[in-house]
DNA sequence: CATGAATGAGTTTTCATTCAT
DNA sequence: CATGAATGAAAACTCATTCAT
């Protein structure tokens, strides 16, 4: 994909993050990220076909970091799933932190034509998840008669932890929560 | 002389429900609403301060429905905390499932001012689950180093398995594999 | 004009006057009004077909008031057209004083149709001081060229009088001012 | 890339001013304005902040003109005051000629926030036509025992004239017979 | 007659998108 | 390529008027 100039359309990608993730999206005026972007607003639609497309490319393109070091790491034989799992999770949780409202984002705010992008990149983080819970299924590591569901629980645990919990919480004390529920629950042995 | 008539706003809540919870909130127009209210667009500024209010009533009158089933619950002794626990799941999933896109909404739609009475009442909603949570842990069910992330996280885990779950799971289903999460994890004994 | 009840109709008249008087066509509601009748506001439709026939009548009946105690005054033989002269600027300055805003509100904040009817008001004004101007230059008490114009002119210094002259000034002063004017000027004898 | 344009600026107030000068404030719509000046409705906005802005500026502009001819002509020495008085006058029957209900404008219309821009104009006028008479008092030229009233006067006879008058009047026929009135008022010496 | 809830045409204002320079 | 002035469709909200009770 080469653009003209490949560092403006960062620039462009980046302030608009920010202002993304502070904003809803109708907030955010075209106005408000050219003038922080530092070019005119004409120049957005020489590198974005429409606020919509911007939008959408903003988000996958974070995603699409997150699942790109996600796919790395599951290639890279871990020295099992349940340690995979947790590497995962870390990652997850690293990755939140730093894009607090990026599902938020994912809410309804953009064309529907558009949305579905969206929904089909939270749901490969899911799969992802799910490949790794089958194999730990399946080498006797993991107890899971819903693989498919705990997958999609993982990513939002981290999220809940990460938009709700309490102030100063760390990315590794909600990793280390989501693992210690995964391994035993809650529930005392009595 | 007519009336000021409860049921007409009754009306109202209800099938802006129905398309606040399809659209996104800046495609959803009054006139849509009226339309679908059969009645005149002024008709709604009777009712309503603005299309603001309207949706903050919205979502925060089935959020209210919900939170004091769940009080009501808690307040009916339960015979121990793990079941009132799973209790409040089963009351959380049936809930989530009848207003599947309601935490969404919570998202980023709203104006800022009116925000803060949902952020206010999704935390009401940790709260609870902190609560009980916590006696289960005094009254040694429950084993939980943290326990106000894990009330994060079940609210979470139901939602994501709403949103994102195949279709045609049932509240029961995802209300079920929450439980188990929640009472042994996933991991198996070796 | 028998009405159901001339009282009411009083009444609101009387109560809408004072907010026209207040407000700018536009800002005054039929809900205020109603409100400060203590009527409903169909009742208003029934004493009157309209916002701007409501208005109308608000000024014409005032002015007319005026229009018929002048009449009456000029009917009244006077010991000289100067005298009279005096007597219709006090009467002008008095009804003016009771109802500083009537001629802006002749403005024109209404219906063009109805705006006529207003403006023929005004005109009926400046030709009953026209016609006592005018005998008055027959008799030789009086030297005007153009006893049309200055019959304009009285009814519009009196008016600047009310409307811009300082607080605490009195009708009085006002007509005072105005028949010294007419009597020597300003000019000084050099 | 277009530059502001300081032509558009001038055309958008010079067909407002016409359409506010024939029709009340609330018949003037902003698609009139637009589509007169040719331009569209959101170049409006780009120029002014807001219907009530344009309004302000269109009335208070024309004001300001006149109130500047004032300021240079009584700065320009005269032979007289008497002289100058004259001269203002003339020059004020010409400009309300030119703006024949710049001052019913100032009725009340207009947003009570931005009233005062104006009432504050038409008190400078009388200010200068006051500072005028007090200096011919002084200087002997001048009998009036009320100057700051005459002041108010000599505006209100010029407008009356102007918006009253017979078709065909003209500002100098108008200005002559104020200065008639004010050098000997118009009472026969008997 | 009296009421005030209901109505919806009418207005201002916003903002993504275009295009002349 | 870059710009930002221009555009006008779209949307919230108002309020005189109607009419069922």
């Amino acid at each position: 994909m080469q653009r003209p100039d490949e560092e403006k359309r960062k620039t462009i990608l980046r302030v608009a993050r920010d202002l993304f993730s502070r904003k809803p999206y109708h907030e955010v005026l075209l106005d408000d990220v050219a003038a922080a972007a530092r070019v005119g607003k004409g120049t957005l639609y020489i590198y974005f076909e429409s606020k919509d497309h911007l939008y959408l490319e903003l988000v996958t393109e974070a995603f699409d970091v997150l699942l790109d070091d996600i796919d790395e790491r599951i290639r890279a034989d871990a020295e099992s799933n349940w340690k995979l799992l947790e590497d995962l999770i870390a990652l997850l949780a690293k990755w939140m932190a730093k894009h607090p409202t990026m599902f938020d984002l994912m809410g309804s705010n953009i064309h529907p034509v558009r949305r579905d992008a969206l929904k089909q990149r939270r749901r490969r983080l899911g799969v992802c998840f799910e490949a790794v819970l089958r194999r730990g299924v399946e080498a006797g590591e993991i107890v899971d008669a819903q693989p498919e569901l705990t997958a999609q629980f993982i990513p939002a645990m981290v999220r809940s932890g990460v938009v709700y919990g309490r102030r100063g919480l760390k990315a590794d004390d909600i990793a280390s929560q989501v693992v210690t529920l995964l391994t035993r629950g809650v529930r005392g042995r009595s």
